[in-house]
Formats: C-alpha cells, sequence, structure tokens
DNA sequence: GGTGATACTGAGAATTAGTCGCAAAATAAA
DNA sequence: TTTATTTTGCGACTAATTCTCAGTATCACC
C-alpha cells in the first residue's frame, strides 16, 4: 500500500468510514496521472480498466480526497469543476488560454509568502489557494488563428 | 450619464449594439454594490425596485460588461459565478472563509509584478487573473463555532 | 461462518446554474 | 409611418452535480 492509500486509509477510520475498492480504484487513477482532471475525464479512464464505477461514486469520493488534503479543486474550466492532487505536488499557477482552451501550469515560487503576509493583516488564517490568469498562450499569440472556434 | 454608463454605451455602439433600458438598470444596479454579487442577488435587487428585468436578460448582459471591461468573473462559491467592477477599482484578493462563507477582500500590491514574471517564463500574455485562499476568518478562528451550519 | 448494524454503491430521478429559440416589442434611421 | 434590426421575456432545454433508494458489501461480534 503506498503513501496515498495509507493517509486515504487512515483519515477515512478517523471518521469511521472505509477503503472501498471504488475507493481504491479512484484513488489510484487520480494519483496516476499528474494532471488535472474532471469527474468525466475520471470516470472515463476508470470506465476502460475497471469494470465500473458510477460518476455518483467518484462525485461522492472527490470531497474525502478534498478533505483529506490529498487532492484539491483546482481550476473551473468548461463549466466544469477540475481537480488536481496536492500529495507530493508543489503548487502551482494556472495560465488557462482564452483562445485554444490550453491551460499551462507554472511554479509559484514567492507567491504563498505574500499570500501568507497578506492574509496575516486580516487575521486570516489560509489552508488552501489557487491563482488562476486567463490571456493568451505562445500559440495563439503567434499565429493569431483560434485554434479552437 | 455617468461614466460607467459612457463606457458601456460607446463599447455598444462599436458592436452595433444598444444601451437599452434593462442594460442601463443592470450596469446602475451593479455599480450600486461594491462588492461581488451573482446573477441571482442581482435579479433580486433589480426585481425589488424595477418591474422586471428576466435572469436571461442578466445573463446576456454579463458577458458584454465583461468584454467591456467594466465588471470580471471574480470567484465561484457555492456553484455560482460572483461577478464585480473592476471600474474604478484595484483588483484584490478574495480570502473566503471555509466556516463561515464571508469573503473578505485583501489588497493584492506585488501580485501582479510577480505574476506577468511567471507568466513571462511562459511567452503567457495574461489579461486578467483571479487569486483566492480559503482558510479560516479571524471570527470561526476566535470562538471555534461555526456561524454557517 | 453466521448475524446484525452500518456504511457503500449504482441507477436513475431530481435539482439547478446557465443557455437557447422564438415570437412579440423596442429601437432608430429613412 | 415604415422597415430592418436588435432586444426582450418566457419557457423549454442542457449539462454538471446531488439526491434517493433499494440492494450489496463490510466488519465487529458471536
Amino acid at each position: 500500500m503506498n503513501q496515498e492509500q495509507k493517509i486515504f486509509k487512515e483519515f477515512l477510520q478517523k471518521k469511521g468510514l472505509k477503503l472501498t475498492k471504488p475507493r481504491q480504484i479512484i484513488l489510484e487513477e487520480v494519483f496516476l496521472t499528474h494532471k488535472h482532471f474532471n469527474v468525466d475525464q475520471l470516470y472515463d479512464q476508470i470506465k476502460i480498466k475497471y469494470s465500473n464505477v458510477s460518476r455518483a461514486t467518484i462525485y461522492r469520493t472527490m470531497p474525502l480526497l478534498i478533505e483529506a488534503s490529498l487532492i484539491k479543486n483546482a481550476l473551473r474550466c468548461e463549466a466544469k469543476d477540475h481537480y488536481e492532487h496536492i500529495y507530493g505536488h508543489e503548487r502551482h499557477l494556472h495560465l488557462i488560454c482564452n483562445k485554444c482552451g490550453t491551460i499551462i501550469e507554472a511554479e509559484i515560487s514567492d507567491m504563498e509568502q505574500l499570500l501568507n503576509q497578506i492574509a496575516e493583516t486580516k487575521k486570516f488564517h489560509i489552508e488552501d489557494y489557487n491563482v488562476g490568469a486567463r490571456g493568451v498562450c505562445v500559440n495563439c499569440l503567434k499565429d493569431g488563428t483560434n485554434s479552437n472556434e
């Protein structure tokens, strides 16, 4: 059992919940890819490999993974929530291209200190944060064509 | 006619559109409050004061106001998009309390330079950005009670 | 290995923010 | 006023997410 599984199992046990097969499958699949994902993509991936885990179960598992600090709700794109794992990963910034929809990730580096400084002035305790920017990516800047529309 | 109206009217004219009464009402109401809002709240406010502007019209007007750089889609809370006006306002950071749902605004100060530096390394051109943090606000930190649940 | 209490699941119904189509109404120019 | 065009409100629609519920798995305890 790997680290994520341990963490998740402990978390569940503390809440009197169980690490069932569907939950294991979801967890495994979530940590298999290193990019953000939405429930639909996850559902499709799982459907290919394993028998079936219903969408409802996936939707129900996301908040658990979030509460266990394994993943976070990172951004919203095309009217869908997108998640990404936190565990074992640096936080990063999302640059979303308004033309082609590409999502570029960039390091956040000093952002965190800055945010904490700001929060301190409001006596706010930050647990999680998101930084997202929208604009135009290199490709779209270059050729001016909209690869999307 | 105030500045916002001028800007909006010019913007609309450039696109061959008109500053109609519903659009005026929406614009006015949007700039009346200095906090973020969602379509529902806007709809309710308008319904109290004026006869009626349909939800559809409000939904249709938001993208126009955004394109005119008068407002922006600032954050998502309780599964709803929230907007805020940009015109005449500094950009700011949103601190959303996970316990009571309060949204605190804070100055962003040096954030913008930092973001642009980062974007540059990816040759990305930023048009808009959002910074949001979640955590616990002073009040909830203090008394430990959930003023929300 | 049964048994009972409880948690979990899948399927599909329900909900809800947001969009769309359309016929009627407003607009603005001629 | 006429005409061409844009808008509007209404209600139907879409799609993501949540909920319900009846059946199933799990696990502690016998």
